[in-house]
RNA sequence: GCGGAUGUGGUGAAAUGGUAGACACGCAUGCCUUAGGAGCAUGUGCCGCAAGGCGUGGGGGUUCGACUCCCUUCAUCCGCACCA
């Protein structure tokens, strides 16, 4: 290498350079927000906000690197860009800690964080570390209490009795989307029902208005899950009269068309009717209830489980016919979905069909394919069809025939059309300590009395004993636990705890006015920042965090809150970085960035983590490739700081520099904003080739050099803000690159004046030539005439065609 | 079972229906050395000495031309899962 012409030039010690420059932005502060600049548009630009589990890993890194680099890219756009940080410090590992190791959850908590706030900087990111925020300090969550408080009020809080899902590891209650294949999604434990009185949210009520996300930039998937989740399924109820009592049975269908293939009800065996009748009386159907019990919730709702059922003594009418069916009971019904009673339909319900052949019920064909009425079924029959068996409705096509029936039942007051919705209200009361207390009191009836609002925050108190006995560990706190009420006397606090997820439903808001001491938020502030114009985290919280805060922002909008609709414009989900297989976590399976930090320096782990791929994509890790970049990198430093020399100027070097320096911020700026890291890094590391080829020529004048490496760094500064600093005030800048803004390309300067022209040979390619732009046809065939390389493939053959694409190819069709 | 995504060299991966494998890793050969991040040069999809042929999971199709569009099938991953 060119030694003696790079001299003085000290060679590239990322460790210093990136510390040198850590401490220079905190010192100037470079990254503080305003809350607006003249001139500026906002940009919010937000990475999901971490656990502090104690160590930022490579999974970490994989997040929020590549999301700082969006960041500092809006920068550069000409955004004023919010890009803030902070800890989501409620939760469990905090008091698994303290049981553990007896350590206080707070301190622990606090250290962790301490130590991920240095760690963050190391990576580099730009942070406006004043906007920080840490959601189990008493400032932050007093308005988690308020809002519980607002919403208990509005009815959307409430408190109810009935069956939950428990944790028996973690020993609380969980919701239902923190369940996942019956395990609990936290400690991967078997759930059980339990039957508790439990707070929860009233996210139903919002399941209409959450189905619409047709203005959401989110990753399509995310949008289906959500929907999925909601799970909107329109229909009726119909109500079956039992016979010989005045008691009815409501059934959920969305085949409302199939009602007159009726034969046969399944209850769930929780459904209140059974208890009303006294069905037990059976010992049949006594024991089949008392079976079903005893079986786990994943054997219950495992689909290649056979169907069972029992028959109960009791009958009913089937409204539209008044035939007298028999009911059963069945597990595979489930209590909590629909109204926990089904119409069994079996010609056109598979489960029905196989339910009936098994206790041998009549099977009624009522669509039929093709209007004949008797088809021997191997299985139901799904599709659509014409009306058979249907009294008056035979005839009618089976979408009609929906209308029609579901008027009828309603004209006659025995059912009426009824939506149902798969998602069930966010049970949000946890039998844990480190969380937001939940600011109610009762009193000696039980009675509910919400915390006033002057004795907010309800601090969590210090507590000595945090082992899980499925109380909330403040029950053994007597000071806590009593409150001697100016108005109400003495009262008793609830000691349940709040789910986490309620911290993470607003945080984003917070970030705007983090400071504000008497509201959550600056109201014109949070207006003003909101939505969020860029959200990026992983696709594991599409309908738990993101559902969650998506009803939370409607609901403070709905109290008065806000004036927008929902929080998070734009959705980016990172793919899954694994390592050994794994995902990556700092309980079960840790890769530490460290080593590599030390050996290479942050700026080539940045760099080698968007290289690796699509950053939605993701990947098992391995640290094989990094020398690349570290050695790119090398050479950008080599480039910067070479003593360049003008010697012979030529002008076609520089129109060939500037050519493709447009074209790399072409390349640049369109894959930059479509995050697309991976290539970005590639069309640099190809100008930064093209520099060193002709670095030595001096063919370019100098002014033309300089230009060419301050847009080389302007574009790296994303993504290796350090060395990118360094060299950039090397040039003799006194400015950060990171305060500068993108350079500009433009079109014409882009195009060149010749091109390759393609030449194949029924469509394969067997030539080709560098001829000038709208070279006429009559010289490209001349040309074709006289190529070596294409006689053999045409000579003695006849051309039936040529496909020509000007300044392209031409395609010759031979036979 | 349903829904979605993905499938390209030894590896990570690129490719508005128009040169498949950019950019890197690795490897090979050579040069140079102020042993550093070494650097530089050349080569590197597969088969073949070559000419040439074959190549984007498999099989079909549309097209002058398909990694790209359509059908079908397989594999992997991710969601959901008795939703009535």
């Amino acid at each position: 290498m060119l030694k003696e012409e790079n001299s003085n030039s000290e060679p590239y010690k990322p460790s210093d350079v990136e510390k040198k420059w850590q401490d220079i932005w905190k010192k100037e502060d470079i990254y503080k927000t305003s809350d607006s600049v003249e001139s500026k548009k906002n940009w919010y630009a937000l990475s999901m906000f971490p656990y502090p589990s104690g160590d930022l890993h490579i999974g970490h890194w994989f997040a929020f690197a590549p999301a700082d680099a969006h960041a500092r890219f809006k920068r550069l756009e000409g955004y004023n860009v919010m890009h803030p940080q902070g800890f989501d410090a409620f939760g469990l590992p905090a008091e698994n800690a303290a049981i553990k190791r007896n350590i206080n959850p707070k301190k622990w908590t606090f250290d962790n964080i301490q130590n991920m706030q240095k760690q963050f900087d190391m990576m580099g990111n730009s942070y406006d570390w004043s906007r920080k925020l840490v959601t189990c300090t008493p400032d932050y969550y007093k308005w988690n209490q308020k809002f519980f408080i607002e919403m208990y009020k509005n009815k959307l809080a409430y408190r109810k009795n009935g069956p939950v899902w428990w944790d028996p590891v973690d020993q609380t209650t969980l919701a239902n989307e923190q369940v996942v294949d019956g395990k609990s999604e936290r400690s991967g434990a078997e759930v059980i029902k339990k039957m508790m009185p439990q707070w929860y949210f009233k996210i139903t009520d919002y399941a209409e208005e959450l189905l619409n996300m047709d203005d959401l930039e989110w990753p399509e998937k995310i949008k289906q899950m959500q929907k999925n989740w909601i799970g909107k399924s329109e229909g009726g109820t119909i109500d079956f009269q039992i016979e010989g009592s005045s008691e009815k049975i409501s059934t959920f269908t969305t085949r409302i068309d199939t009602l007159f293939g009726v034969t046969f009800l399944v209850l769930a065996p929780e459904h209140p009717a059974i208890k009303k009748l006294n069905l037990e009386k059976n010992d049949d159907v006594k024991n089949y209830i008392l079976n079903s019990q005893k079986l786990s919730e994943i054997d219950r709702t495992s689909t290649v489980r056979e169907k069972t059922g029992v028959k109960t003594d009791i009958y009913c009418i089937n409204p539209i016919n008044q035939e007298k069916i028999p009911v059963f009971i069945g597990d595979y019904v489930l209590a909590s979905y629909g109204t926990g009673a089904v119409m069994g339909v079996p010609a056109h319900d598979q489960r029905d069909f196989i339910f009936a052949k098994k206790y041998n019920l009549q099977i009624r064909l009522v669509i039929s394919p093709d209007g004949s009425h008797n088809i021997e079924l191997n299985n139901a029959y799904t599709d659509n069809g014409t009306l058979v068996n249907s009294g008056d409705f035979d005839g009618m096509n089976n979408t009609e025939a929906k209308i029609n029936i579901a008027n009828l039942i309603e004209n006659k007051n025995v059912g009426k059309k009824t939506i149902t919705y798969h998602i069930r209200d966010w049970l949000i009361s946890r039998q844990r300590y480190w969380g937001t207390p939940i600011p109610m009191f009762y009193d000696e009836n039980d009675e509910i009395i919400p915390v006033d609002e002057e004795f907010l925050p309800v601090v969590l108190p210090d507590v000595k004993e945090f082992m899980p006995t499925g109380q909330s560990p403040l029950t053994l706190d007597e000071n806590f636990l009593y409150f001697d009420h100016p108005k109400f006397g003495r009262l008793r606090r609830e000691t349940d705890t709040m789910d986490t997820f309620m911290d993470s439903s607003w945080y984003h808001l917070r970030f705007t006015s983090p400071g504000e001491l008497d509201s959550p938020f600056d109201r014109q502030k949070v207006n003003n920042w909101s939505p969020v114009d860029q959200y990026m985290g992983g696709a594991e919280h599409a309908v738990m965090h993101l559902l969650y805060a998506r009803f939370f922002n409607k609901v403070l909008r709905d109290l008065g809150y806000l004036n927008f609709d929902e929080p998070y414009k734009r959705l980016f989900n990172q793919g899954v970085m694994l390592a050994r297989h794994m995902k990556i976590s700092k309980r079960n399976n840790p890769l530490n960035p460290e080593p590599l930090v030390k050996q290479y320096g942050a700026d080539s782990v940045r760099a080698y983590l968007m290289f690796l791929g699509p950053w939605d994509r993701g990947g098992d890790w391995s640290d094989s490739g990094i020398n690349g970049v570290y050695r790119w990198l090398h050479r950008i430093w080599d480039l910067a700081n070479f003593k360049y020399k003008e010697k012979d100027l030529d002008k076609e070097e520089s129109k060939n520099l500037i050519q493709i320096s447009n074209i790399t911020t072409k390349n640049v700026l369109h894959d930059m904003n479509n995050f697309k890291y991976n290539t970005t890094i590639a069309s640099l590391m190809e100008y930064t080739n093209f520099l060193s080829k002709i670095r030595s020529n001096g063919r370019v004048s100098k002014s033309d050099w300089i230009d060419a490496l301050k847009r080389l760094l302007i574009h790296l500064s994303p993504i290796c803000p350090h060395i990118s600093e360094e060299l950039w005030e090397k040039l003799g800048h006194k400015n950060s690159v990171h305060l500068q803004q993108n350079p500009t390309y433009t079109e014409n300067l882009i195009e060149k004046s010749s091109f390759t022209l393609i030449i194949q040979v029924n469509g394969k390619l067997r030539d080709q030539v560098e001829m000038q732009k709208n070279t006429n046809i009559e010289e490209i065939k001349s040309y074709l005439n006289q190529s070596e390389k294409l006689k053999k493939y045409i000579s003695g053959k006849e051309i039936i065609k040529e496909i020509y694409i000007e300044n392209k190819l031409i395609n010759l069709v031979v036979r």
